[in-house]
DNA sequence: ACTCACCCTGAAACCGCTTACAGTCGGCTG
DNA sequence: CAGCCGACTGTAAGCGGTTTCAGGGTGAGT
């Protein structure tokens, strides 16, 4: 049964004879020390259930060892997998994650950002929809940190971002090449970059085909399941409904596919239907759903590496502002129309 | 430009004209301040864009200010759900959350809980799965915590947990209800005890109503998506299918019923299907599910708010093992058996 | 005018750890 | 044997806050 306060290092020193110094420098393997004061301390330590106290050594080492994860919304498959991928490569590297989702406003979000100082070493933070001068004007210089989502390469951040653009067209070529003509859209959330280089990509490829832009078929929507369904009942409900549509996200793909069912249309036989994520449980709808896929994990554990090279690496490290390229996971909800 | 490296409470107290005690003192809202020293507190804060270190402030109170969230694996929306409603609470309260995931022993877990010492103020511990004997020796016997989804009362500790058993029996009342007879069941992970408490739930329900208990129709399962495809897989291959299958979550339904699917079973005319947790997506699967619906958000949001009056009522409260009713949601998932 | 209470304030002692610096000591070299 | 070097160790000064405690005003009561 260990005391009832946790012990310090002087105690420890104390109970093995030796100065805190010693303690210290056994515990970090810093400067020598003599095979048999290291056993002395070690013992000390286990019999006392010694740990550090983490908030003083941050306080003198300057270092919390924890990194800050800011997320738009802390919300549905894609939030998960994002922290997943930073979850595992932070323990890897032997840090921890401080999540705090579900900002509402940039005002909120700042607020989080001042009450986050000294709390951590580095921040990995959700942008879309967040303005560079905004982030220069709030975030701490001295704080390294690696954008996710920004928009375009946020001048004086890391990031990595995932090519939207390219990702929406791959999806709506996909869809041309099979030969549909009347393709409408899911639009994510206004002011969501991610959402606008989707839209903008979907239409980039449609006029690159002649195919016809028809504002009627292009429907807002905010990235939730909810949206994707009334999306997709307005659109069943049209006297001509398109033969595809393009969702994206996949959370909007499955509340759309909800209500095409809903309403008597077959996926795919009737409409084609394209998402963008590859959530793990794309592929186990019925029927699979052809999607953009986004190393959604991987990023996540990109980002964080990237921000411990930062930290490891001091300042001489070169930015870096990647971008990852999707590729389309063909799958049944997609085919030919009909009447082609 | 604020200068390069962050300011003191030393170097705010001599702009201010003032010393620490007194910048101290206004930031925290303690003792009596004279309106004018607190407005040239103020001043001088916002000029500088001064921020307090948390570590340091952690040293001298004593409390971070942040809890720890510790979770099996992070995977999949039951996660998200968790991870949101303590994220929303905690916001509230203050406080930050800190969570690590993917621990796949024990060992592993008790590393983390060393390193988590002195990070925080409290512990949410999901710990289907755990025993209290373990947790007896490994938890910090000072670090107050609420242990999510324990099985039974563990002794000593707060939990909140839900009425598994009876989740299991409204759902396989709901199937006997209809009619069905041959009903299968695709368990959890063994060791969990979620999925055992389902598992027991689900045959003492069988067993009341004098249904067949048929052990070849207890599948293996481990919570995944891909764990219910191969159980679907191999129910319907059966030469006599069951009419019904009640998954031990949502995820492995939606495998599940991806693998029926593919085998040309329909739900529910030629199967019957239920799930549990009801995550967000089950409604909008095709057909919608019936499952057991647990307040996922909500559980971790008590839990943290549990936490909070622990840390700030001191050792007055009493100790509380609150149990969560959940309740079916009856979809289109389920119907009466073919030829009852 | 003297006391006393009360409000406000600052000096200084902590919180627990790291680390620069200044030793101590034994052994080797010249 | 003096001198030095190198391996080891301890003392004490931070890190940046909070909080105790004593003291300096001020106004009221007598």
């Amino acid at each position: 049964m260990p005391s009832s306060h946790s012990p310090s290092i002087y105690e420890v020193a104390s109970s093995a004879g030796v100065s805190v110094a010693t303690v210290s420098r056994v515990l970090n393997a810093k400067g020598p020390v003599s095979e048999d004061a290291r056993r002395r301390v070690l013992h000390a330590v286990e019999t006392l259930g010694y740990v550090p106290h983490s908030a003083a050594r941050s306080l003198s080492t300057r270092r919390t060892m924890n990194i800050g994860v800011l997320l738009p919304d802390v919300y549905g498959a894609f939030f998960s997998e994002i922290v997943r991928g930073i979850d595992l490569a932070a323990r890897a590297a032997g840090y921890h994650v401080l999540v705090s989702g579900s900002h509402s406003d940039l005002a909120e979000t700042s607020a989080v950002l001042q009450a986050l100082h000294g709390r951590i070493d580095g921040l990995i933070l959700l942008t879309a929809g967040i303005g560079a001068e905004w982030l220069r004007r709030t975030l701490p210089s001295r704080l390294p940190a690696v954008l996710l989502h920004s928009s375009e390469a946020e001048g004086g951040y890391d990031s990595i971002r995932i090519d939207n653009r390219l990702g929406a067209r791959l999806a709506a070529d996909h869809l041309l090449d099979l030969g549909h003509r009347r393709i409408a859209l899911i639009c994510g959330p206004c002011g969501n970059t991610d959402a606008a280089e989707r839209l903008r990509g979907f239409r980039e490829a449609l006029a690159a085909r002649g195919a016809p832009a028809d504002p009627r078929l292009e429907l807002p929507g905010d990235f939730g399941e909810e949206s994707g369904f009334r999306a997709g009942e307005s659109l069943a409900g049209e006297a001509e409904p398109p033969t595809a549509i393009f969702a994206a996200n996949d959370a909007m793909a499955i509340g759309c596919l909800a209500a095409l069912r809903s309403r008597g249309l077959r996926v795919p036989d009737d409409v084609s239907l394209v998402g963008f994520d590859d959530i793990p449980i794309a592929r186990y709808l019925t029927p699979p759903l052809t999607t953009v896929q986004v190393p959604i994990a991987e990023i996540g554990g990109r980002a964080l590496q990237r921000l411990v090279e930062m930290l490891q690496g001091g300042r001489e490290i070169a930015r870096r502002n990647d971008v990852v390229t999707p590729a389309l996971a063909v799958r049944a909800s997609t085919a030919a129309p009909r009447e082609a």
